[in-house]
DNA sequence: AGTGTTTGCACAAACGTTTGCGATAGATAT
DNA sequence: ATATCTATCGCAAACGTTTGTGCAAACACT
């Protein structure tokens, strides 16, 4: 450990030596780019103290039993070559110098973390951590671990996290996008490192990828024709931001009202981000606008929730005066009032899937391109 | 890649060989820990094809462009012995050839992989995952990646989460333990690992590494003291199972009770597993027996929640007849009506502390032994 | 004694990086 | 011309595993 100090920049942390020149060693400050030389000063006491502290690994074993490490190896794994005897005493030996395998090692040269990868939007919500719940119960029981990355609903950060993973630390990657992902062009560019990438809920057909995904438009549609069989002629429609394949639930929300020979009314559809602020402004727009509503679809759970706040708030009957609902069937709906009518996505179903249908993948490392709809439910409650 | 069959369970993918002995191949079936030989019938077109369809390495790129791996690496990495025009040259060739380093490889050599591990019980309550908010942004701003696992309330699965994460897969590690944790050998073997570990939320005081917690026992008795307050006297105590430091919310209550010459009363103390059937089981018992009760505070929001709804189901007005308090500021204590006065215990700020205190240890390389209280606070709500 | 088989182990290559230390050639100073 | 310095690069060790291969000794069977 060279213990120079940079002329520069004074700093003694990240001095690399580069190399010696007569009698002079000669220094390089990884801070400041800045090559500079000293007069030897270093005291070489390099093979004693050098491994201290370290924690234990074969080698360490193999002195320890004075035998080759491939022994020991051997010996850990239960491998028959060796004898029983063997094996016991240097297990024995493994226990008691507390030695634990380095799984970088394992992994670099076995090729394979037995890991999978996750990236999804958000954790903050019963939503997303179900389907994370599906996840890891299919993943351990094939025994692999689940790392789990959020992209906090930000377009960059999905990016690097996904660059961080692909770069060996998983074996198969489970992504769930970012409301405001509508380029792939980071999903391509790893498609052809063999790992392979399973998307779910949120997908991009663009993608030559195994996708698992819910029919939103036919539970858009069912949401929009319950309201219509309830008696609903103006049915507001509260979108996200204009992305992804989420859309699919204005097609259904559409087909509900052709079939029904209701026409269709461009301001009784509002796209809004998710704050509480334009949630709002949305639905006070309707309020004081001809001609009057009589229902709140809403794309979200969470925002249907607040709409029924806000409603209740202001003394609007749910749902005699104007029914509401969410979709996605989050655990907040059952308990506002009047209870939320929404559409149950099924979500854990779609991680079990995702899971499985990627595990297929690495286990029998071919390159499937299934795709896997699953059906949701809707759910008819006070608010209708 | 020997294609052998073994001739016990006919299994051809685990075969390895296991040395030649006179013009025979010996092979070893490492599934049923069998040794057979066959005769020689392997094809030697070893450096042919070998390392085809990896992922393009260091050597790959200095191969290409005719120089040695330790420039491309230099290179790669902005080292200033390496000319401009070289480094340019390589980089380009890099990308031209889709390199990305191996980060298993990097972490190998540089003994860090610059991700924390996380290990939490649940996901799917906005309690813990605000914790992993926190955590998270603390996290990334030092450019640290960070590994989340699940042990769903499960001990064992902590255990085993606890020991995959530990094996070199992280800097650090952040534990919030299982309601049914009560022994800490586990963690105590991980201790002198070189790997700092961080308690936070639910700690033990048993260990003498850093704890990020907050004043629950406090917090129970500010809420205890709020009931007392409100006129309340015979006001049950809903617990968890019996363990950890969480019953340290039995003491500020009691101590509220004390302090107001109120006895305590141990009918009006009940343990419980968090299932819907234990609960309301619990409140029923204290329903239908002497004396009445006009208080129910449940140790946990989501209990707080289901009372609500039970006790409105049979009609009991709340607060009038009976107040009932939570305890950790859940999003849906803010939506049930009516709303659930309870304890903040300020979730994201212990995630965010909790992070802060691992990582000052891991960029010092100091162990500290510091622990953190994170002060919560009431929010008086409709429920009492 | 001769032949063949089995057992138990050690050697060394490989996985893909980083980095200490020289080595070489050209530049500059003396 | 000689001496010194600098810029640019290569060699090889190291990180901690797994595993193909060889080899000697022990064993088994004529």
């Amino acid at each position: 450990m060279p213990r120079a100090k940079c002329p520069k920049c004074q700093i003694t942390e990240r001095i690399l030596k580069s190399g010696i020149i007569r009698d002079k060693q000669r220094f390089y400050c990884k801070d400041c780019n800045y090559h500079f030389t000293l007069l030897h000063e270093g005291k070489k006491q390099k093979s004693e103290t050098k491994k201290n502290n370290r924690p234990t690994s074969l080698k360490d074993i193999a002195e320890a039993a004075g035998i080759s490490i491939s022994t020991v190896s051997r010996a850990l794994n239960n491998h028959p070559d060796i004898s029983l005897e063997t094996r016991n005493n240097i297990k024995q030996l493994a226990t008691s110098m507390d030695y634990h395998p380095n799984m970088l090692a394992q992994s670099l040269v076995n090729r394979s973390t037995h890991s999978l990868g996750v990236i999804i939007p958000n954790l903050e919500t019963t939503f997303f951590s179900s389907m994370l719940g599906g996840i890891q119960h299919v993943a351990a029981q094939s025994g692999y671990r689940v790392v789990i990355c959020q992209s906090d609903e930000n377009h960059m950060t999905e990016v690097a996290n996904l660059q961080a993973l692909m770069n060996n630390m998983i074996d198969g990657l489970l992504i769930c996008h970012t409301l405001y992902t509508n380029t792939f062009d980071h999903i391509k560019m790893q498609m052809n490192r063999g790992i392979p990438i399973v998307q779910f809920y949120r997908v991009s057909e663009a993608l030559d990828i195994p996708k698992i995904f819910s029919d939103d438009e036919n539970g858009a549609f069912q949401i929009t024709e319950h309201l219509i069989n309830k008696g609903c002629k103006k049915i507001a429609l509260l979108l996200g931001p204009k992305a992804l394949s989420i859309n699919k639930r204005l097609n259904g929300y559409l087909k509900a009202l052709k079939m029904h020979g209701i026409r269709k009314d461009e301001t009784l559809i509002k796209h809004v981000d998710f704050s509480y602020n334009a949630v709002i402004g949305a639905v006070d727009d309707w309020l004081s606008s001809e001609p009057e509503i009589d229902a709140i679809f809403s794309i979200s759970d969470k925002c249907a929730v607040q709409i029924i706040r806000h409603l209740k708030s202001k003394k609007i009957n749910i749902p005699q005066k104007i029914s509401v609902c969410g979709f996605g069937n989050e655990y907040t709906g059952e308990i506002v009032e009047p209870q939320l009518t929404t559409f149950d996505v099924k979500t854990r179903q779609i991680g079990e899937a995702a899971a499985k249908l990627l595990l297929e993948q690495i286990i029998d490392k071919k390159t499937k391109n299934e795709s896997i709809m699953i059906d949701g439910e809707i759910i008819i409650r006070e608010s209708t």
